[in-house]
DNA sequence: GATGAATGAGGCTTCATTCAT
DNA sequence: AATGAATGAAGCCTCATTCAT
């Protein structure tokens, strides 16, 4: 399982650095620096600068991925499954801010880089909500009429612009719970007051 | 109009290099030849490479404020104004790609480098939602339980993510109007059946 | 006389930016702005950059070397023309600090720039002391073993040396007397006591 | 005593291209081909190119330093002393004109850009004088009258005047013994002839 | 003559990558 | 395998000079 002492200490180093300074300004000698190697040796374990960049998501997304669905196998209501990934989701970017900047940044810049490269394991873990949304209209719990490819983006989205104000050093003191709690809201009921949605159709 | 004709050459080459290679891969040169100046001009407007970014944000986003606050004056049911404002951003994310990927991913960038830059337009341009949210509270339409500054984060975050589906290539053929009524449908009467509601409560 | 009122002005200009900044660091622009013209309309009174720094000196050298003769004219005594030298220089460095260092700095690059160009009006300027040291060997008055043409260079030489203290920003309060005496008495007595010259002989 | 080869192959480089062409027209590139070492590498060893200037005369008026104090330790007669220093100096100049002329120029140059650089090993080389000076009127050899700190920049600004003949293409065929019984028999004994001095007193 | 916006060549410096040890 | 000194390509930016007005 552990490939190498070394290629995780570089791993874990690059987490850090591109998430301090980003991609383009993170240094190969810093991260170096911080993995305790040379900097020769790091093109022992990685082609290039690049290729390290998609080992950190690699490694940490699938890290990511193993837990929640460790999570969501406990669970069958596709409602609460919802809400584990909400809650899960969060509770990583707050904690590991790191890997928050790391994902909200590089990741747009490296589908640009790597065209498409999004298929792979990130692709992986937003299809974890398409997946329990399928499973929630196999169940009649969610309508059918939602479309989960759209729903999908519009819920990780919306669960990854929230979850910002912690990379960016807003101040904004709001708790992984009360985010939860109003996404899963937003997501399950709507933000319209139910007796307002009589007097409305969309366009 | 226009303050110059150089300078709003450079901003509209600018927002095409950035777009197309990134800031950090975008060369000066690049934008000087999409110009259609020299080099050395670009210096007479912006004082350095990163001012050309923020001036990039700065002009286009103002437009965009200027284009929905237009729309927005003409209605003031607030579930029709979020829907306004879905169908303008998505719209104009589509056709102007360049834009769109100058703030899916420099936006970003730009955060993290000058720290407290979102305060400016793009703060105000986000903050359109959380306006017609309150409104629509103030109205007893929106439920007074929703935070509208989560609610904003979620909503933009939804649009953000679900617009990238054009800037990357990928080929799912959604429309703007197929996704603005998902998008609103999502949001204002969440993706619960009606019936699904009563058997659940968050947490 | 007055060749135009522009280049007169650039002149000046010249000489203020060169002695604040450098020939190298010093700008077209700087000069300019401090003649109040425009970048361009140097171009029509100076070839270049370095024909300006060439005018300066031609200007400034040229104005001490009528100062100097024109005191000169009024003194015979090839001992008192010494002094005369050292009084006129010593006085005008101090008090036009811009020409000072510019001439102590920017005719030595200049030297090298333009290799001969020393021959021009500079060499016309230290040519003096040597003239006055001649002259003070017909009379017998200075000795016949003194080399005029070293004994110009050790004389400028040491005045030059000595002018340093105002331009950098020494704070030995000498005044213009006290060194002209000290000079005078090192060139024309030298230095060593009556009595001790007589159980030394050089090398 | 070799802190590195590419050290010191650098500022070798650097002194002859300095010399050669001066501080502002040198490029790291000729230091760099001079030295036979990469572009990048100088700045292995150097922040700056002003710091290799810096550092050129650390290194090079340090060895100055070194052998006139070495010298200077077998003597004690204070006329042999000034001989000594002169001798020297004006040796050194005339056989590495590249120091000399990087003393002679960019001494001046970095004057003004380091404002207080002088107070370093420059100023250390030209104190020995004036401790020659001091030396000599404690033992009643040298006038008390004579002011050591007028007196030391005027011996240093007529050596280093003198030496230019040298760096210049000039083409007077003095040789450093010539020069520095000159110099000598000027400063020690100064230029008038004895008779002379008792018609005449200063200003 | 005068202007100053525009030009574009070229330098200093950085840093990903290599390679001799 | 590991090192880190060395490399050198390439970018941002400056600024002397030009030229259309």
């Amino acid at each position: 399982m552990k490939v190498s002492n070394k290629h995780s200490k570089i791993i874990a180093g690059a987490t850090k650095v591109f998430a301090k300074k980003g991609f383009f300004n993170a240094r190969i000698s810093d991260i170096a620096r911080e993995a305790k190697v040379a900097d020769g040796t790091i093109y022992l374990y990685f082609n290039n600068k690049f290729d390290i960049l998609i080992s950190v998501f690699e490694e940490e997304i699938g890290n990511l991925i193993k837990q929640v669905n460790k999570l969501l196998a406990a669970e069958d209501d596709p409602r609460k499954m919802l809400e584990i990934f909400a809650r899960k989701h969060l509770t990583v970017m707050k904690k590991n801010k790191n890997l928050a900047e790391v994902i909200q940044i590089e990741l747009r810049q490296s589908a640009k880089l790597v065209k498409d490269y999004r298929n792979n394991r990130f692709s992986e873990y937003i299809n974890i909500i398409s997946f329990i949304i399928e499973l929630g209209q196999e169940q009649n719990i969610y309508r059918i009429s939602i479309n989960p490819c759209i729903a999908k983006r519009a819920f990780f989205g919306a669960l990854d612009e929230i979850s910002r104000i912690w990379t960016v050093g807003t101040t904004t003191g709001f708790t992984v719970e009360e985010i939860t709690q109003q996404i899963l809201e937003i997501f399950l009921c709507g933000i319209l007051e139910p007796e307002a949605s009589f007097s409305y159709t969309i366009n």
